[in-house]
RNA sequence: GCGUCGGUGGCGGAGUGGUCUAUCGCAACAGACUGUAAAUCUGUCGCCCAUUGGGCUUCGUUGGUUCGAAUCCAACCCGACGCACCA
């Protein structure tokens, strides 16, 4: 019993403290010396995280507030992450094209679970001080319309209107409905439910947390703090999703992951490392430092990548994928993540590629070959169309496809 | 219900009778180069066959006009906006 009391007891650690409101922090509501003082004095808070399961993966995006909430658990205080599954059916208007989308309850839970195996790599969902996870259909999907109402009575259109994507979408004359305007007083009645201190959450979700900052106080009577972090964006301020194609989720290979943030522009590599990694704010400092000295930013982005893989790989494939990659594309040998295939003698190797989906059509498939984008594993260009298969040969398509072909 | 505008390739967005597989931007892919799958430059970017070249199918759906339609007409479906009706 008394052990169960001190491991719940809060960290009083002032240096983590700060890091942890300061690192990677855009803003905290009311304001970062508020909840400093109340963590300071050995409050013990509760905290949590929504996610909307929207897709079957988290990303790198996710890990930022993952990150956050691994430390408040650490520093002894209660952390909730919530699956957003009903507000996952949805969608949030924050992602305009999310807006059509509606996904299905089993889609909804099977999403749910993966995410809780990948929050695993920051949160502790077991022993002492135990993460807790709660999906928000249980309070949502039981309210009755006249709850639902009177909860739509505390905010007035107005103060949704602030919001800029909604004033957007006035300007511009695009529509907005109902259900949209319902999302944020949904989210917010998250914090009412739980009956939480706080929440954290990405800075694009402040207008939400928001929302639900205002029902608290009016609700409970309560001042619940917010903490926005930062985005991972890049110079022109566009965020790192799905949409961007650079977008890493926290599921995929180890080789996966590197080559994607290999492909990052070096603008990121330090937000990155701040936000993304456990690397040391010191050690980031002289990072930046010998970048500016006219350091190889290449060798940072190795450094960055081999950070982040080690945080959901573990390090021996981190240095396993570094690997890899150099030989790939930078001595641009045959890679062995190779697809293989058994065909016959004689068949011609554009239908074996367009049949195993590795080329989309044969027209396609022609388009490389004249463009000098298929060669065997020697490095020899193939030339002719129609080229077929006598014998077992390794073939390279373009920079990263691989196929070894057998009979 | 009436009226107005609109529905074009992964997305954005031109094009209002032939020169349209359809300008352009983004995304994507390939090649060169490099420090990487970065940046830059060049090229590609519906499908199928072919050596040059050829064939077929796309512009909400279905019909129609025409020698010829993404483009004109009709009906229908979908969306936005305005007005009305109902309450």
């Amino acid at each position: 019993m008394m052990i169960r009391l001190t491991a719940n007891k809060p960290v009083l650690d002032p240096q983590r403290i700060e890091s942890f409101l300061t690192r990677g922090v855009e803003k905290v509501f009311p304001s970062t010396e508020n909840v400093r003082d109340r963590m300071l004095k050995g409050e013990r808070l509760t905290m949590y995280l929504g996610i909307d399961p929207t897709g079957p993966t988290l990303h790198l995006g996710h890990s930022i507030t993952l990150k956050k909430l691994k430390e408040f658990q650490e520093l002894g205080h209660q952390v909730i992450l919530l699956i957003g599954d009903f507000t996952g059916m949805i969608g949030d208007p924050t992602d305009k094209t999310a807006a059509r989308k509606k996904l299905t309850r089993a889609e909804v839970l099977k999403n749910a679970k993966l995410y809780k195996k990948q929050a695993s790599a920051f949160l502790k969902f077991s022993g002492s001080n135990k993460a807790i996870l709660k999906y928000n259909s249980a309070w949502l999907s039981k309210m009755k319309f006249n709850e639902v109402l009177e909860l739509a009575s505390l905010m007035t259109v107005d103060q949704m209107l602030k919001r800029d994507m909604f004033d957007k979408r006035v300007q511009e004359g695009k529509p907005i409905y109902i259900h949209e305007f319902m999302y944020p007083l949904m989210q917010g009645y998250d914090s009412v439910a739980m009956d939480v201190d706080g929440e954290i959450g990405g800075n694009d979700q402040t207008f939400n947390m928001l929302a639900g900052r205002h029902l608290m106080r009016v609700v409970k009577d309560k001042e619940k703090f917010v903490i926005a972090s930062k985005l991972l964006v890049d110079p022109s301020g566009k965020k790192m999703g799905k949409t961007e194609g650079n977008m890493v989720s926290l599921d995929q290979s180890a080789g996966e992951m590197f080559g994607k943030i290999m492909s990052w522009t070096d603008d990121l590599i330090i937000p990155a490392f701040e936000l993304c990694t456990f690397v040391s704010d010191s050690e980031i400092a002289d990072m930046k430092k010998s970048m500016e000295a006219g350091a190889n930013p290449r060798d940072l982005k190795v450094k960055l990548a081999k950070a982040i893989i080690a945080i959901y790989h573990g390090e021996p494939a981190a240095l396993k994928a570094e690997e890899v990659f150099v030989r790939t594309f930078v001595e641009k040998t045959f890679s062995d993540e190779a697809v293989e295939i058994t065909t016959t003698s004689g068949t011609k190797l554009g239908d074996i590629v367009t049949e195993a989906k590795i080329v989309e059509s044969k027209s396609e498939y022609q388009r490389l070959v004249k463009q000098g984008a298929v060669s065997d594993s020697n490095g020899n260009k193939i030339s002719d169309i129609h080229f077929a298969v006598t014998s077992p040969i390794d073939i390279k398509i373009g920079k990263r496809k691989f196929v070894k072909i057998k009979l």
